[in-house]
DNA sequence: GTTCTTGCAAAAGCTTTGCAGGAAG
DNA sequence: CTTCCTGCAAAGCTTTTGCAAGAAC
């Protein structure tokens, strides 16, 4: 299922000329930034990996496109505690358990969400993203901090 | 185990007292308003409910309040998707499901929890907090609403 | 009196928007 | 050539911070 780099940036290139974008060379570079990522990537720093190649595109570009990805389903965003979102591929979703002391993420199969789901629908009929926000609490070694201190 | 309103901001305003804090107009208020709330309040409705008994009270000073109750335990602040945090009476804290497109909020016991948390401790040894970020997806009436859309 | 709090204004961090010039098709 | 995109700068929203004046104890 794993395509070559270059032939997954012209599928999604591809995706993009379908709907009418026109395809310039920031959304080139934003795509191959996002595929190069394969992970999580801040607006901030996905601005940053595109000038390095292209230091004119402006960061409120890469705002317009992630948001016009977002809306064609190609990337996602997600929140991991305080700072700024991260996008990914839409390949890439799954749930993350992110640390509130020190900020590490895990990154967990959908699975570990079922039984939480399933309750949230039947009991509330309310349908789960457990992707757009992470889980927050403490990883083990924090935890044992934590425990030390108090 | 409830208590009378008056009572309870005394109780607080003396876990204050005790822990060497002022007790100042502004904190009575704060503590008033959370109390009235009964239910999550930005720090910008709190900041309004102050300032129309005391409209000199300036939105950093509730900040800086609301900071200080966490740091004791008293209130929490939880995450219900995009906008400002929403502050609540620690007693008070529960999941939420809160829905993408309307904003709905449905507070659920931490008992729907229990598999997820189980599971990320067993695994991963990962102490998740359930209440920080609220879970987002889609009630009842917007997930009809999609798919007749789709 | 001393120390803690506050109001105000400014700044910070992230993201969005208005606009006119420039590129894609 | 027409429409879409872009860079830039400015503004938006929430929250934090510096500082000197004022309040609590």
């Amino acid at each position: 299922v794993t395509e070559q780099p270059s032939t997954q940036v012209e599928t999604i290139l591809d995706l993009l000329r379908s709907e009418g974008n026109r395809i310039t060379t920031s959304r080139r570079m934003l795509v191959e930034a996002l595929i190069a990522a394969q992970d999580h990537r801040t607006a901030e720093e996905l601005t940053g990996e595109v000038q390095r190649r292209a230091p004119e595109v402006s960061a409120s570009t890469i705002y317009r496109n992630l948001d016009e990805f977002e809306r064609l389903g190609i990337v996602e965003h997600a929140h991991f505690g305080h700072g700024a979102a991260t996008y990914h591929l839409s390949a890439l979703r799954h749930g993350h358990l992110v640390c509130n002391e020190c900020g590490s993420v895990i990154e967990v199969p959908d699975e570990i969400f079922k039984s939480l789901i399933d309750k949230a629908k039947s009991k509330y009929k309310f349908v789960i993203d457990p992707h757009h926000f992470a889980m927050l609490g403490h990883c083990t070694a924090c935890s044992a901090n934590l425990s030390k201190v108090i």
